[in-house]
DNA sequence: CTGTTAGCGCGTTCAA
DNA sequence: TTGAACGCGCTAACAG
């Protein structure tokens, strides 16, 4: 590592006192316009750049904003965060922000230690909170110490946050609405377990457009899966199994819709025509088995996301603190209309 | 946001100087047992939790690590990334270290801009470095300034410096030998562009492997397509066209293997029985196919990489700097012995 | 227009 | 065993 160029080194160079550095390369008004240039060059040719940790300290702010992923172990993926770290990653780069992250599995005391960690130590301005749980501490901790922080989903407790989220209850009402008009009336839904909140507003938007259509909602057209292919794959054997079998079926996601594709095949039914069925989240293997299926916002999620906290870190009054964004329906072949009646 | 704790706080709280309260919140010896208490007592009441700037400032260290990502575009997916950063993630909470990540498309002004703000800026004590690519000016630039940084990926370039890839060699001259014991001899290869580093690797494995077996590296069964999807079925397309098809063909990743396989069903051949086609990367998708592939050992690529550059940053030198790890076989129904000669 | 003084919060001499 | 003084590098208030 070279030796470091500071203010106190151009200072020597130049005879100037580092304050009058400081002001000179800040492009403060009140310095002469020789010693500005004297001192800019100077600067310039010994290759100075300013210690951010000190103007840090010194600005008692970071401009740096804080992300912990909830990760856990070695083969973990999860299809949303390339997106969300893209989107948030170019927002950041216009505000000229960084971001430190971390990872932590969800839930334990490494997690809560890493928040109180990044806050308390003051190493960052503000903080995004992904993967919102029903009750979370994150936000609890968060609310409580009056710290800056956004959401990326909802949550079920008594705190006023800034969020943003998709809008699976618009999606999924705009997914039926779609299966109806294409003369589906048997339409069942693999839905996602009920204690995840992201699946009580699916479920919401696909019932509520069944509603609408004056079609009844049936108890045993509504099957419950992990959200695992595997998931899928039972979820679609009990449906096929029923006596009454759907015309269609909507999974809470892709993978799942993937099971039952799987499932319906080798029941020998054609997909699209004999059965439709569709998915939630436009992972990549959605296009390669021609899924019909929802495409979250995510990216669009993420920039707003930063967009939101900068705002709150300016003191900029958030417009609208709570943001749904709907998902795009993307249909490809897996939902055509229904063939027999 | 609260006010903040600091050892003045402590100190005017206990009588005692801030000195003491530094040095007996640090566990220093020549700290009175009673004073100590009295010290760490308030400081717990109090919620104290050190300025990580501050402490930065003086230190000369941040204890935290730079990544840069080579992201493009929103619909920005690269199947490694969460991988590596939970590998990147995991190693550094092991080591109380933090991550400062950007994101900035590869190979422009502002993705060196972004290096020198972090190298320069002395917001970083190392950097790791992903996507190397075959002349690489981020290299040139770490080396130039002396500063600490690891690779995921070689060089073509007249530097010395540390890294770690994935022998693609290794795995592809497995593979073929695979391919060779379950009786083919008639095995294709599509590989990706010239062009890039680990392309060539990959040839130069599968060819060895022919060579070892005293098979012919034919030229007209070596086509190249450009990693997609598409490519891997235009390039299939070439090799089913030929007077002599091969019984096997190897593609340079998954996405290439699954547009093959694509291709080879649409002419009516049976994916194992009639063709065998194998992959490189084991994405998600090449499950659903049952596509045999080699599958990358990413986050233990991570965690090595972590550990390096800590080694590194420890002045402990490095015992191996150039770290190759054997991508795993997975063996899955894509590829069986040949039926028909 | 420029320099002196002071302080961000912490750690580390050195003297008492 | 404790405290005063100093510096990390930068910015801001105040004088001149």
């Amino acid at each position: 590592m070279k030796s470091h160029i500071t203010l106190k080194t151009i200072a020597r160079a130049t005879g100037f006192s580092i304050t009058t550095v400081s002001r000179a390369l800040a492009g403060y008004s009140d310095v002469a316009e020789s010693t500005r240039t004297t001192i800019k060059d100077t600067a310039e040719k010994l290759g100075y750049y300013p210690n951010l940790t000190a103007r840090q300290l010194q600005r008692q702010r970071s401009d740096t904003i804080g992300l912990i992923l909830p990760a856990h172990g070695p083969r973990y993926t999860d299809p949303y965060f390339n997106t969300i770290i893209a989107g948030i990653g170019d927002q950041l780069a216009e505000f000229g922000l960084d971001l430190l992250l971390s990872t932590h599995p969800p839930g334990g005391n490494d997690e809560m230690a890493a928040y109180r960690r990044l806050v308390e130590g003051r190493s960052i301005d503000g903080l995004i909170v992904v993967r919102t749980r029903i009750q979370d501490e994150r936000i609890a901790y968060l609310d409580r110490s009056g710290f800056p922080f956004v959401c990326f989903g909802r949550s079920d407790m008594d705190i006023e946050f800034p969020y943003i989220d998709e809008d699976g209850e618009a999606g999924f009402y705009e997914l039926t609405q779609y299966l109806i008009s294409l003369g589906h009336t048997r339409i069942a839904c693999i839905s996602a377990p009920e204690g995840l909140l992201f699946a009580r507003y699916r479920m919401a938007g696909f019932c509520k457009a069944l509603e609408d259509a004056g079609l009844p909602c049936r108890e045993e057209w509504i099957v419950y899966g992990n959200l695992s292919r595997k998931g899928g794959e039972n979820a679609a054997n009990q449906l096929l199994d029923l006596d009454e079998t759907p015309t269609a079926i909507l999974a809470a996601n892709d993978l799942m819709a993937i099971g039952a594709i799987t499932v319906a095949k080798e029941k020998g039914l054609e997909i699209g025509k004999d059965l439709s069925i569709a998915g939630f989240d436009d992972i990549p293997p959605a296009e390669l088995y021609s899924l019909t299926t929802l495409q979250q916002p995510i990216y669009e999620i993420g920039k707003q996301l930063t967009e939101m906290l900068h705002n709150q870190l300016q003191n900029i009054p958030i417009k609208n603190p709570h943001i749904l964004l709907k998902p795009r329906l993307i249909i490809r072949d897996s939902t055509q209309p229904p063939v027999n009646q």
